[in-house]
RNA sequence: CGGGGUGUAGCGCAGUUGGUAGCGCGCCUGCUUUGGGAGCAGGAUGCCGGGAGUUCGAGUCUCUUCACUCCGACCA
């Protein structure tokens, strides 16, 4: 490819829209182009990338056996009905109706796609199990897209869905594509990426595992046990709080607290410890508006994921009107009498714990010295809490967690039979007996890898893409191409490091080194060869890695078997293990 | 969904008390240049996001609407 004809500009100014390295990178680049919120066309260079990420993942997913199908992305809405998720689901999930006012959906995700696809087929054990697979366009109407390619409202995915007829068998499957897995992220360049415990969340299911990619920038929060290795999504990590409980437990006694509202109002006052302190945090279901109030230390915050999973339905936080009878910033577990009824809850970090600040449910009053085990003997305490940095690892119970930003490059679940027992799956096993398949599913953005990759391993100048995926394995530059031998002289490179059977971008523009170079470093391509009438003075070519890590003058005739070697070294540095 | 910010040339931005629409980069022409985003000369490019209003006159003031964006919530 000759540069001067590629499609897309390249330029030095960054868009001010712009807020991680790898979006400004890749707009600045020509790797992509903004349509509209968290819609984006691309470029051949991007193009180049996420085909070859999607080919990495398809020999990965042959590799376990997977069969690529095709789902459609639009779905009549009656198939999202079966399993329950047309009603479920908020406006994430796109609707419209055909011309014939049918309500239909855009594929968001295809569990039930997957299994219309093969109910009918599937009928007999013998026929489990199987995976099938396919790297397709989604659309979802997040919310809040951001951040380039890391977060977007249509792209491409691979999607996996495995039927297995026992627990056991998905075990096993599930298994092989966990490694699976991290042979694409190895080999898509980014094999530093982790595996992290999950939850579940909307898909339904037990087991679930994310992929994640440790960065600054990541839109997940992850808690590592440098000690154990214990690592999870914050969102399903288990909190665990020592108990705080002072040898002598004072009286419980009402203390005038003039417009305090905070916490920290409210200890700098009392001069009290916050993590001596009871905290309110109100919310409402979102079917039925009923308040529900979970207590907790007052350092520590709700993690509102496992608040969901406890009550079984979606929460948002509360709006306290005057009739609830909820004082707001004086709310505590003592003489509650709100005329909202709400639910009250007690999140572990509270157990056990004495000579507390909370709330006296009366505007400008709190209490001091609440002991739960004296004034709440019959309380229930549950797991409510964000797990914190220095907190206590849930398996091997030292105080080492860390908390640390992600990426969420890929994920892999154990669905069970949500699906196809929603939708009447079933076959009949040995005996003659019906059964519920049960089914796992497994996950890759291809756009949000790539922009992974570039996140991951870039410097101030533009990406620095590993062989692997690498929009070119080479790029050619000509130096003052005006001069008719050099130019002559990299023509005849073009074609012979092409002959070899090399990908090469060519720059024989008439610009200065400069701009060429900054070209270069905005797309990326790992080895880079330059003619220049100065070289070939010496007969040489001079081949630098993009990187910077290699360079070399090679004589001439020496510099496309130099180039070849190069290429392959890097692209074996690109292996799984 | 809650709270901020921004909309002026392809991109980045300036535009004062309301009075002829500007700068840098990029683009086009020519000449000179050429090893890390070159120089000179000339040139093209604007419904000042949309609508309504105030005014002799609106990029500027008022109202409204849309879009984008940041923080938070949500996120298979």
């Amino acid at each position: 490819m000759k540069l001067d004809k590629l499609v897309g500009e390249r330029f030095k100014e960054k868009p001010s829209d712009c807020v991680v390295d790898s979006h400004a990178l890749m707009v600045r680049g020509g790797y992509m182009k903004f349509v509209s919120n968290g819609i984006y066309s691309s470029y051949m260079p991007l193009r180049r990338i996420t085909k070859k990420i999607e080919n990495i993942i398809r020999e990965e997913m042959d590799r376990i056996d997977g069969q690529e199908v095709s789902f459609p992305v639009v779905m009549p809405a009656s198939l999202w009905e079966e399993s329950g998720r047309y009603q479920a689901i908020d406006n994430s999930l796109c609707r419209f109706k055909d011309r014939n006012g049918s309500p239909m959906v855009l594929g968001m995700t295809h569990e039930e796609a997957a299994v219309q696809l093969v109910r009918e087929y599937a009928n007999s054990y013998n026929r489990y199990p199987f995976m099938i697979y396919q790297i397709q366009t989604k659309f979802r109407d997040e919310a809040r897209p951001r951040a380039g390619l890391i977060r977007v409202r249509e792209f491409t995915m691979k999607d996996a869905y495995s039927f297995h007829t026992s627990q056991e068998d998905l075990e096993q499957y599930y298994a092989k594509c966990y490694h699976a897995y991290e042979r694409i992220f190895a080999r898509a360049g980014i094999p530093e990426t982790i595996v992290v415990e999950s939850d579940s969340g909307m898909m339904g299911g037990n087991i679930s595992h994310e992929y994640m990619l440790l960065t600054a920038i990541g839109e997940d929060s992850i808690a590592i046990c440098p000690e154990c290795g214990y690592r999870a999504n914050m969102e399903a990590a288990e909190s665990i709080i020592e108990p705080m409980h002072d040898d002598v437990s004072e009286e419980l006694a009402k203390v005038h607290t003039p417009e305090m509202h905070t916490i920290e109002e409210v200890c700098d006052f009392l001069k009290a410890d916050a993590k001596k302190s009871l905290k309110a945090v109100v919310y409402q279901k979102n079917m039925t508006d009923e308040y529900v109030i979970v207590f907790i230390r007052g350092d520590l915050d709700v993690n509102e994921t496992k608040l969901t999973n406890f009550l079984g339905e979606n929460i948002h936080p509360a709006v306290i009107t005057e009739e609830s009878g909820i004082k707001a910033g004086f709310i505590g577990p003592v003489n509650m009498d709100a005329e909202c009824k709400p639910l009250i809850l007690f999140d572990a970090s509270v157990k056990g714990c004495n000579n507390l600040v909370c709330g006296a449910n009366e505007v400008d009053y709190h209490f001091t010295g609440l002991d739960m085990d004296r004034e709440f003997p019959d309380a229930e305490y549950h797991d409510f809490a964000k797990i914190i940095t220095g907190g206590i690892c849930p398996v091997c119970k030292k105080k080492a967690i860390t908390v640390s930003r992600g990426i969420e490059v890929g994920n892999i679940f154990q669905l069970g039979t949500k699906y196809t027992k929603s939708m009447g799956m079933s076959y009949l096993d040995e005996k003659g007996e019906s059964h519920t398949p049960i089914m796992g599913c497994y996950g890759i953005g291809v756009g949000r890898l790539a922009a992974s990759v570039c996140e991951a391993h870039h410097d101030e100048y533009g990406p620095i893409w590993p062989m692997s995926i690498a929009p070119w394995q080479v790029h050619l530059c000509c130096m003052k191409s005006a001069d008719e031998e050099a130019h002559a002289a990299a023509d005849k490179m073009y074609e012979d490091l092409q002959d070899a059977g090399l990908e090469v971008i060519y720059d024989d523009r008439k610009v200065s080194a400069g701009f060429m170079f900054s070209d270069a470093d905005l797309l990326g391509v790992p080895v880079r060869v330059i003619v220049s009438p100065r070289n070939l003075k010496e007969n040489v070519c001079e081949v630098v890695t993009r990187d910077k890590t290699y360079s070399a003058k090679v004589p001439v005739e020496e510099t496309v078997a130099t180039v070849k070697n190069l290429v392959n070294e890097l692209m074996a540095k690109c292996k799984a293990e």
